[in-house]
DNA sequence: TAAAACTACATAACTAGAATTATGGTTATA
DNA sequence: TATAACCATAATTCTAGTTATGTAGTTTTA
């Protein structure tokens, strides 16, 4: 698997981890996350997360929008992919710029 | 520093990335970040976001809830600082799982 | 039939002004 | 010189208007 290094903005940063930030949202990525590269059908997700189709479809369309996930059509069936690039960036988001206004001890 | 190993369950990962979910408490969280463990007043945060003190005090008790953030009274100032090991856990959280479900292909 | 779009509504979140509380420093007074 | 009174500052709480979100039923599209 590659990882591109993707530089993200805070918008871009903040809107990602809004869209993690409900546990249904959560549970649906994470679900994907596990499936890896092949993805899965939103039909295989409602049936792990036992959540209505109309619901679902809007997380859906909310991951999507902030680009942590990947629609795929595929005939009549839609393919969900973790967009791992974009979720790497978003977890070394949070710490990379740590302690970078801490003044260095003159030796 | 010392990073402990925390086990997130996920209703408090959830709960942590909704508290960074908003471009100001993001911005509020990454201003802490960067000060390192000694962290910074809510006078200072507020200097460097330009923000209403209501407005951040509102955003601070959220990032307090979530254990993103800890206060520390001292006198009459309040400091803040950043829970860098909640801050790593959830950065973790996020690809932990990763491609778990994966049929792992027989040699 | 699978999935998305449309719709509706209750609930929660964001923002910020005003009022309040808490602390520390300064000045006045007995 | 104590100490009471007062003022300034830091931060929080209260309140309210506005906007966004979550959920899910219904309809549309391919």
């Amino acid at each position: 698997m590659v990882i591109k290094n993707i530089q993200l903005e805070i918008e871009q940063a903040a809107q990602g981890f809004a869209a993690i930030g409900s546990e249904a949202r959560l549970a649906v990525l994470i679900s994907l996350v596990k499936a890896g590269e092949s993805g899965r059908t939103v039909g295989e997700i409602q049936e792990r997360t036992g959540m209505p189709a109309s619901t679902l479809a809007h997380h859906l369309r909310f991951l999507t929008s902030a680009d942590l996930i990947v629609q795929e059509k595929s005939g009549r069936v839609v393919i969900n992919h973790a967009n791992f690039n974009h979720l790497e960036a978003l977890a070394a988001y949070i710490l990379k710029e740590c302690c970078s206004d801490v003044p260095t001890k003159r030796k």
